[in-house]
DNA sequence: CTTAACCTGTACAGATCGGTACATATAACA
DNA sequence: TGTTATATGTACCGATCTGTACAGGTTAAG
């Protein structure tokens, strides 16, 4: 009944989303792995799209925490940041717990640009790509906008790519990649 | 009972899958959209898993001809046809039917390595990046396979990020991306 | 101890899942 | 026309889906 009974069921509820597909994964599922019985659950949440939502927007913190604030910690320059994030990503990538995006396989499952699980994933890949444009921006590159959205497109193929491939590879040729783009807007 | 009576289960199948998913779509549903009879559809396709191959095999057809044809009549150098690859890209993500790519899909809701529906995803993008990187080491790029698959990077990004945000920008910031890329590697 | 508020587990509802048994219709050939 | 082979439609199987009704247990106040 504690909020964090609630916290635990949303972590174990997003290890198997995560692992194993939303529309896979049934209540009944996630019943037997929490222990706990179906009626608290529906108690906590009121439907599995309530559950959905209270996954991805743990994992939006999650990653705000893994990408932002490691990538700021590395680097304290703008410019050097622009770099440093894709350090953040193959740490995330060869961590060993990586399976793609978790909002990129949400919005592939929910496609309708109305739902709100699309939502919630467009707003999470939003505000990593605000914060790319914004060291851009704070770094002095030509065209801060540009800079940002092709750094998050490279941050994403490498993902996509590594989901697919797996390794990390993916990583290291976005990051390279991205030292050219950065050194191109910056010079 | 003819072949073209499969194919066209096989377009209508594809059409749904890629609008709503595998696991969202009921064999029901299919039955029901195409017309014909249940016996009759387990009687072309085995199972579902068998159905869900043959129209990511159709589609892997549909967009080698998309992509790689087009661009090959696009530019008739190497070095021309890495860029126009993102025009290629770019007619179909802003062409209307653009839902994403189905082989990310697929690979998001069957995330085991080992599933055919995941090998065969691996496969297709494999063709795609290989395609790019031949490109490259005839265009003598100083680093062909790497330009090869950052290039590949853009356009998977370009398609995840059309698909989460809307619009075709993203297909416009890829290819400047590639411009610098590639003008980078060809120096 | 009694009563009332809650929390939990189980059993189930109604729908849908992938897949099949079987009876009927249709066609090919004798 | 009679017979046989195949194609189809329907009705159904057991399992599973999301979600709920309800009875029994637990706790706290009076």
């Amino acid at each position: 009944m504690t909020a964090s009974k609630k916290e635990e069921l949303i972590d174990k509820a997003l290890e198997v989303f995560y692992r194993e597909g939303f529309h896979a994964t049934g209540m009944d599922r996630l019943v037997a792995v929490t222990g706990i019985s179906k009626t608290s659950m529906y108690k906590h949440f009121k439907t599995k799209e309530d559950l959905i939502l209270a996954t991805l927007e743990r994992r939006h913190k999650y990653l705000m925490s893994l990408i932002i604030d490691r990538t700021d910690e590395r680097a304290d320059t703008p410019a050097k940041r622009l770099i440093a994030a894709f350090d953040s990503l193959k740490d995330w990538i060869a961590g060993g717990r990586f399976q793609s995006c978790m909002f990129i396989k949400a919005s592939s499952e929910f496609q309708d640009p109305a739902h709100p699980i699309h939502k919630i994933s467009a707003d999470h890949k939003r505000t990593l790509q605000d914060y790319l444009v914004a060291q851009a921006r704070a770094a002095n590159a030509r065209n801060p906008e540009q800079l940002g959205h092709q750094l998050m497109l490279l941050q994403e193929g490498a993902i996509v790519t590594a989901h697919l491939q797996g390794g990390s590879e993916a990583a290291d040729d976005a990051k390279a990649a991205a030292e050219v783009l950065v050194a191109a807007a910056l010079a």
